[in-house]
DNA sequence: TAAGATTAGTTATGCAGATAACTATTATCC
DNA sequence: GGATAATAGTTATCTGCATAACTAATCTTA
């Protein structure tokens, strides 16, 4: 591949992924959330109460990092944490009611989003367009090989 | 658009920058260079020296970025700044020899990544990849309607 | 020409996310 | 059982990028 391809194909990447978290930024700022934050009240919604290893796992980010989003969701209401009972390592992290309510907004949010994102493009390609981008993240995904999960679907 | 649908390629979009942001820093840390800073030395490899107002542009980042990442890029000596002489405001940015081999491999570097981002993709999916992107970006851009610029592309 | 608006750039500060180094607990294996 | 390895989580510190507030220079215009 030469270099032209190359950098359009990268710096397309790294524009998108500005202009999206900008954009996803203005969209939960009124719901007093920062972006990275929403990620984390899906994630809890969509499987349940999880512990902090979990969901750095499912949200692709570090334990640190988790470790501060669970402590400003917390300190906002958002979530709530307790210890589990089988392990003393561990604490279990999920959704008060406020963070329930406000995980429903939030899913509005991401279908408006969304629709916003794929304005224009067929069908075809918005219907194809998950499964080429976690393709793309599967390539290049240094993390799915540390703890024995195989790449992105 | 269901909320299934939607948070699918929100939560792709999200990944694929985090991945791709994290394998471009493992590429380009044993050159000294921080995710970012590529973007930087490449746009001035592109079209030689500019402003840093081009830059923060071009780049598609705000203009305190730009002071940051050029106050970086002058101390590890790839790139220069001097005055404009038309506009006593400004300072022109351009590459030392350092930086213009720097960028040199850096493209080299760009080209390996973006193989290796786009392995298993069939060729003309590859080809219509930037566009498809950039739509994406043009979509959701709050930043083109400031400046009186036209979206994406 | 003098007043106001615009533009280039910087500083201060806040956020997300990363790595490194650390503690506390649990698992493994001789 | 006891030493060792692995795991859950936190703290400290680094990065990029953002906005807000500011200075200095240039442009506009009345």
């Amino acid at each position: 591949m030469d270099f032209e391809q190359a950098d359009a194909l990268n710096q397309a990447i790294r524009l998108l992924s500005l202009r999206h978290r900008a954009r996803a930024a203005a969209l939960l700022a009124p719901l007093g959330l920062h972006p990275g934050q929403e990620a984390l009240l899906l994630e809890l919604d969509r499987t349940g109460p999880r512990i902090q290893a979990e969901l750095s796992e499912a949200l692709g980010c570090e334990p640190p990092s988790v470790t501060l989003m669970t402590r400003k969701l917390e300190a906002s209401g958002h979530i709530r944490r307790k210890p589990a009972p089988s392990d003393r390592r561990a604490s279990i992290v999920e959704l008060t009611d406020s963070g329930q309510a406000l995980a429903d907004q939030v899913k509005q949010l991401w279908c408006a989003l969304a629709e916003e994102t794929v304005t224009g493009l067929p069908a075809e390609t918005v219907a194809e367009l998950p499964g080429i981008l976690n393709t793309l993240t599967g390539n290049v995904d240094t993390r799915a090989h540390r703890h024995g999960r195989r790449p992105g679907r």
